[in-house]
DNA sequence: CCGCAAGTGAAGCCTTGGCAACACTTCTGT
DNA sequence: ACAGAAGTGTTGCCAAGGCTTCACTTGCGG
């Protein structure tokens, strides 16, 4: 039951899935902001601060200080009392951040998850989910929608 | 294109899921560590603050400190230059976590994720997964079983 | 045009989760 | 028995992401 330490041996690989974690962590406030700015840019042409906090669920101080991390990354700008605005890096990032949103949310309603349910797990798992993983869940996707098209369509045309 | 403010009007649910997401991942450090620890426990009887360290990927102060957020939360307990050990609770929510953890990488490999890269995106993903989404997961994967079965032993019982 | 409400900014505090550097204890091999 | 190696603890640093409080700008309604 019990066996020995594996002195110079194994294990080495194993931390890195943590490693990964903690990257693909320091990355979802990011990306949450960013989707977010887009979407409010999308429906009123402008993002302003308290509207981000606002929905973002936080005081405004703390958006804007999520702001600030998002300039000095060089995915938004502002100035003061002017609203945000993303850059091309940052708007090319919330389209992939919100298609795959979709794409996860759309899965997690094919397993058969409630919508609702799914909405709100989808907002922490989206930032976790690779490209290699992404693509796994649009191929899936497909071959439902397939599926169902068969079982829908299909046999009366058989 | 460009709607007016909401005013007195809807959007007050919306940041929710944030929330949500912002409460599983202040738990996600100490589900990884009470699982690691019983992991540990498991195989050498003990888990020792450098042993968790190495596998999780970082240092030994670091270590240090989640223990020490792990006792002050009553999911561990060790003493002065003794191993880390679980209470009923952390081995409790041990056995929760791994059983979760399990799920979740079965699931993914499913879906058809490469099992390495399920292996990865599960370490993140995990910890969003709601007890709602995750009895979808058991079930789909139920399901999935029974399909693979009736395709490769059924036909030829027929 | 002007005063007030709403929006924004700035400062300072807290907790968490990383790190390095150093001090101390335990274990082990000779 | 003991010296050196390994393990552990402690301290102090940093950045991020929350918060409250207070000060300043803006934008409006009258
Ligand atoms: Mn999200
Ligand atoms: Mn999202
Ligand atoms: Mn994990
Ligand atoms: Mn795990």
């Amino acid at each position: 039951m019990q066996q020995d330490r594996p002195e110079e041996s194994e294990a080495i690989v194993e931390p890195e899935r943590f490693n990964q974690a903690r990257a693909a962590q320091s990355m979802a406030i990011l990306e949450d902001y960013v989707e977010m700015i887009g979407d409010l840019i999308g429906e009123f042409g402008e993002a302003r601060i308290t509207d981000i906090a606002q929905r973002m669920g936080v005081t405004h101080p703390t958006a804007t200080k999520a702001v600030s991390r998002l300039k000095r990354e060089g995915l938004a700008i502002s100035r003061p009392y002017r609203g945000v605005f993303l850059t091309d890096e940052g708007a090319a990032m919330a389209e992939l951040v919100r298609a795959r949103h979709r794409t996860v949310v759309d899965l997690l309603v094919a397993i058969g998850v409630p919508a609702e349910t799914a909405e709100l797990d989808a907002e922490g798992m989206e930032h976790h989910v690779s490209d290699v993983t992404l693509k796994a869940f649009e191929a899936f996707l497909e071959r439902a929608t397939s599926v169902s098209d068969t079982i829908e369509e299909a046999p009366r045309k058989g």
